[in-house]
DNA sequence: CATCATTCCTGATAAAAATCATATTTGGTA
DNA sequence: TACCAAATATGATTTTTATCAGGAATGATG
């Protein structure tokens, strides 16, 4: 975190230049998402329109949907799977910046603001991901007053959670923040059906970089919450063994 | 910034009970600093309704204009002054999240997303403020699609410095961290007139909150800086003796 | 299933930054 | 202008965290 980091860089993007695959079209109307997303309040004509024209791919495990720097040609909607948002900071060093989920929206900041891409959106596991044209979704953002609603209210959450991030990032220790980051996870993507172990697979290298700290203080204070029987650790699974203690670790005002 | 901080709170909100003064209606057709604003493109009788319903009151410094945890009742547009929004660490230490000046507005964020305030906002200097009802203010937001479109784009722009700080604070050391806000309080407020000083006068604690360090760290590397005559301390004006090495300093990848 | 590379883990060490302790200066005010 | 409280400054120390180094486990691949 303070000294000069040798620029590695992320490894698991091997696939990034080959192409997603497509699925299905599903139509808007039959997604079981949608309700969950901006597109909630969508209907008739105008929701027709986005769901003719958009894409629907698969991304493997490791592929990237848009990269830093990029143009913008539209928004990402994930339909089933988990993504990664990421920046890579001046010494190479990736930083987790947002969790994607079934229902989330990306690429769309950029869009809005005109600008190129300030984030790196990878799949954490096998993705199913709709891509809707940017003049469509423009378009859809003029006509319908109520996506304007949403998209403001995703983007001051967003804002708020964001500077919430930067103020424990400036002022808690690590360990609570990994604490911290462990209950995000179990909010963001639940448990394993019927288990207490994490459904998302990250390496230890992602968690550092989520949390903010180096691997091996991340890997280190994980193994200490093991040894305390706060979660317990099966390769990359994670099983929440005592939240409430987890919880007490992350030191949250609320919660 | 590492262990328990003991809670001290942020001591010159003395006069945060006082109520603000009132200053001369000024129609926002006739305010310079629109330009810049989100209200820009607006115009005729969606602008007058703005105008005629708002309220201008004069903040002394250290005055609140919100506080964490209030309703948000309408958004705060700075006619002339400097404000600090900030958010209480939950071992009660101050993070300055943004800071606001002249045509900035303040406020809205929580009010769209029909939340608390998750931050509070006081005066750096004696401001002048403009107050606009939420009703007013949503009605217009309805009305004017490009209300809607500079928001979307003011929430996006702060979004992505928001996860750029992000960044930095979890990967670039605090000398960096200290340099890069002396720029961004340059790049905000700019000099005292035909001078090389900055032309905010934050305490040094404010300067530590600001870069997400202890007062101590930020008090000591300031005075490094001095010493190194990259700038030059005269109480609480700095004046940028060498801004190429303060660039350098500061190490950031673009600029 | 043997091999190799990557990831994970742990210990030792070094560096960064926080904390604690005390001047010293400053600014407001009686 | 003298006094006091707060802010600033600086030194010493401790804590946290990063870095370096090497070994163990894991997983992909021929």
């Amino acid at each position: 975190m303070r000294r000069k980091c040798p620029g590695k860089r992320n490894t698991n993007e091997i696939n990034s230049m080959t192409q997603p695959k497509t699925f299905d079209h599903i139509h808007c109307t039959q997604c079981d998402k949608r309700g969950d997303s901006i597109f909630c309040c969508m209907h008739g004509e105008s929701l027709d329109e986005l769901s003719d024209s958009k894409t629907c791919s698969v991304y493997k495990k490791g592929q990237v949907l848009f990269n830093e720097g990029g143009h913008p040609f539209g928004v990402y909607c994930v339909n089933k799977g988990k993504i990664k948002v990421s920046i890579v900071g001046d010494e190479g060093k990736e930083q987790i910046v947002r969790l994607a989920k079934d229902g989330d929206v990306l690429g769309y900041r950029s869009m809005l603001a005109s600008e190129r891409y300030n984030a790196t959106a990878t799949a954490l596991e096998d993705s199913q991901v709709c891509f809707i044209p940017k003049d469509i979704f423009l378009s859809s953002l003029k006509k319908d007053s109520t996506l304007s609603v949403e998209v403001m209210k995703l983007l001051s959450t967003q804002l708020k959670e964001a500077e919430i991030k930067l103020t424990h990032l400036a002022q808690k220790p690590v360990r609570e923040r990994l604490a911290e980051t462990l209950l995000f996870l179990k909010e963001t993507y639940g448990y394993e059906n019927g288990t207490d172990v994490l459904s998302v697979q990250l390496s230890r290298e992602e968690i550092a970089n989520l949390v903010g700290t180096a691997t091996e203080t991340a890997i280190r204070l994980l193994s200490e919450l093991n040894k305390e029987k706060i979660i317990e650790l099966q390769g990359k699974r994670i099983k929440i063994c005592n939240l409430k203690a987890l919880i007490k670790t992350a030191n949250l005002s609320d919660y």
